[in-house]
DNA sequence: CCTAGAACTCAACACTCATTGAATTCAACG
DNA sequence: CGTTGAATTCAATGAGTGTTGAGTTCTAGG
């Protein structure tokens, strides 16, 4: 069978991809694309830089790899529809705060948007979220112009993101997850299901 | 007397500095910081790189040199507290929107957020046009929680920026001025003078 | 006219980058 | 035990980076 069995100083081939992974998100998360340099990832997961070519073909298919996103996500976001509709911005708000908070999924988003801003490719990919997901949750919501409002809530989420964990602009910055969830929900119930404007 | 009168194929001092600052404000806001290659802005103002450090000193200095802001627009900002209370999210607005649109001032804010994403000083500079000048504005409105509003605020302009100018997402990229006014309005509206939370 | 100094260019340096191909080390299998 | 093949390393390559110092060309002042 071709279960893993490490034994000596060598890793498996699963666990060493996936530390080379961890280290990569990681660092796309911290300094974006350019400046994470395949060996500085290399160093991180304690390895040699061919290695990652070895295993992820160049920086381009590393960064694709690293970056996907789970497919579910879309399903979870059309799923916030369900509910109160009085109480969609709360849900939206805290789903949003929720996947910014947990370990598995910030640094994926973080690494998006971060390398966003100079890497064409990576400004795709957060064009993808935020139409294609955000559309997803608009659009089984309301026929008043979904596509408008789920750009709309995008700015904001991509705000929230840019200016809590890149940026770290204070007080925003150490809030705890609680408060930035009650202070967003009204914008985004206003943004998904209120009136566009006054 | 010192002023300029060129003659031959050379040109005066100012004429070439301000050249290279227009090139690379260009640059840095096309592409950011890093991609932004003294080779390039070079290129792209008809010069020889080496003439770029004689004038700015170094790749930072020409940044820093070519992203400042000029100081009145503080004062601007905080101008907008002048004014019927129930339009400063209007006003905010369209003066967010404004300098968004205006050639002269696009790129100096582009260059600034897009180079915040992997240069440490230029999200300095975001930090500090967020908590300042938005900060003076708040702080004028009202005494409940101006940081916290002013953050919000910046959460929504950065937001706004990087997804209409930046990732450039449909339909808001290619909205029209006035109609992302409108759309912003309340939002702004609310975060100012509004109720914090429901 | 001539000379001082500023604008400007050229070629090079020292580095860092992603990527490569050949070598080596190991684990599994017959 | 010996051999196949994958995991892993090593050293090198070629391209691109910011910056430097010496050199050239022009303008302005005496």
């Amino acid at each position: 069978m071709s279960s893993t069995g490490r034994s000596g100083r060598r890793r498996g081939e699963t666990q060493t991809r996936d530390a080379i992974a961890f280290a990569a998100r990681a660092a796309f998360a911290d300094v974006g694309y350019d400046r994470a340099t395949m060996r500085s990832i290399a160093a991180a997961a304690g390895v040699d830089p061919a290695l990652i070519v070895h295993f992820f073909g160049s920086k381009e298919g590393l960064f694709r790899e690293v970056t996907a996103l789970p497919p579910e996500m879309g399903a979870a976001m059309a799923g916030l529809a369900d509910g109160p509709r009085q109480e969609v911005g709360l849900r939206f708000a805290q789903a949003v705060v929720g996947m910014l908070e947990n370990p598995a999924t910030r640094p994926v988003i973080l690494a998006r948007l971060r390398s966003a801003a100079s890497h064409p490719e990576a400004a795709a990919l957060v064009r993808e979220l935020v139409s294609r997901d955000l559309g997803l949750l608009t659009s089984s919501l309301t026929d008043d112009r979904p596509e408008a409002r789920a750009v709309l809530a995008g700015t904001q989420v991509v705000g929230l993101a840019f200016v809590r964990y890149v940026v770290r602009v204070e007080p925003l910055a150490s809030m705890d997850a609680a408060a930035v969830v009650d202070v967003l929900a009204p914008t985004f119930q206003r943004i998904l299901v209120g009136p566009l404007t006054d």
